[in-house]
DNA sequence: GAACCACCTTGATCTATATCAACGAAATTT
DNA sequence: AAATTTCGTTGATATAGATCAAGGTGGTTC
């Protein structure tokens, strides 16, 4: 259960065997089924999620009802609303499940715990942070700077495993575009 | 000249005053005058800036010549191209001074020596870092669920004394907006 | 296996915002 | 203080992408 989140850590900082083994009791494991909700906006994101296996993704409902993909998050991404899980504050997004998925929950005190017990997790964590910041930077720049087209593009290129695994709706939805033009982007494609 | 940098690390973590002191020397403190670059296209990053006085600004220019800001950053921020100086490829982005500026310098390897030698300053960056992710998160929610009217208010509110000291145009741009739709967005704003 | 639903496509039309152009007012430079 | 550049405004027009509507396909459910 937890092969992926100790691949994925070992990429950042090293783990000895027996920190390892004092990381797992501060994660909750938990199996979500296809559709099952996460996180409800109103609610309080208690838990920031490993994903294991599957995907989940996070996203905003306006007030017209149209849903807006912040994230997708498959096997070895993390998963959250930092937000309402740093300030205690109620969610503006929902997370649901897109395939049956197993993920590693983790609460703000356990979190702060493992993080006195296990230091160099902190660096861990910073690292994640930075990454995570990097790509949302260079996912403004694209918003700003490119059309339906070249963000389309642009997604198959930085998130190939993603873009062609989620539902093509949810993908415009990511891209801040309707199904429909994206279908069109994708057709005018084709031709070339 | 390192008044606000402590003031800003003292809000996330506690150091000592011998901590202060062992962390000053790895910043290089620099002044820059309104209009001069701080990275352009091209360069490598080699700094992250902490911003004591004045206020710079990143921003990628497209293939036809406009301008993007991803980012403003007044007195208590930080400001670099994080993937650049990670990564030490070429940039993207370009920075520059809007206001003559004051700012502490710190190159990778000394950032990493001085994480080293006050361990505890990991822990201030991944806070720094999350909270940045935080604010980029809902910057895209912001862009994916609103339109200009709606984001022009969000930024009014969010960052207020940032709204108010820049250029219109430019906060045009960092809202994806072109400066004559802003111009007319605060217009029709005064009606009500 | 029939009914239903989620998903994608295509066409017609609409609209928010971009683009182009011109002007006046500040601000900066000489 | 004259000249020049930068900045914001306003109007006319263009356009990328949204919206509305309809139909087709494949998978899921009863």
């Amino acid at each position: 259960m937890f092969e992926v989140l100790f691949e994925h850590i070992s990429k950042k900082i090293t783990l000895s065997k027996e920190e390892e083994d004092k990381l797992k009791p501060f994660f909750i494991p938990k199996k979500y089924r296809k559709r099952q909700y996460m996180l409800q906006q109103g609610d309080i994101c208690k838990y920031i999620a490993f994903v294991e296996k599957g995907m989940l993704r996070s996203y905003q409902v306006d007030d017209k009802g149209n849903e807006h993909v912040i994230q997708f998050a498959p096997e070895g991404w993390w998963i959250a609303d930092n937000y309402s899980f740093l300030t205690g504050n109620p969610s503006n997004y929902d997370i649901d499940v897109l395939e049956d998925a197993e993920v590693l929950l983790i609460t703000q005190a356990s979190m702060e715990e493992m993080l006195q017990t296990i230091p160099v997790m902190e660096r861990y964590m910073r690292i994640l942070m930075q990454n995570s910041l990097i790509s949302m930077q260079s996912r403004i720049a694209c918003t700003l700077g490119s059309n339906a087209e070249e963000r389309y593009q642009g997604v198959l290129k930085a998130l190939p495993n993603i873009a062609q695994r989620v539902p093509q709706h949810m993908l415009a939805s990511f891209l801040g575009i309707t199904p429909e033009t994206l279908s069109r982007v994708r057709k005018q494609l084709l031709k070339k």
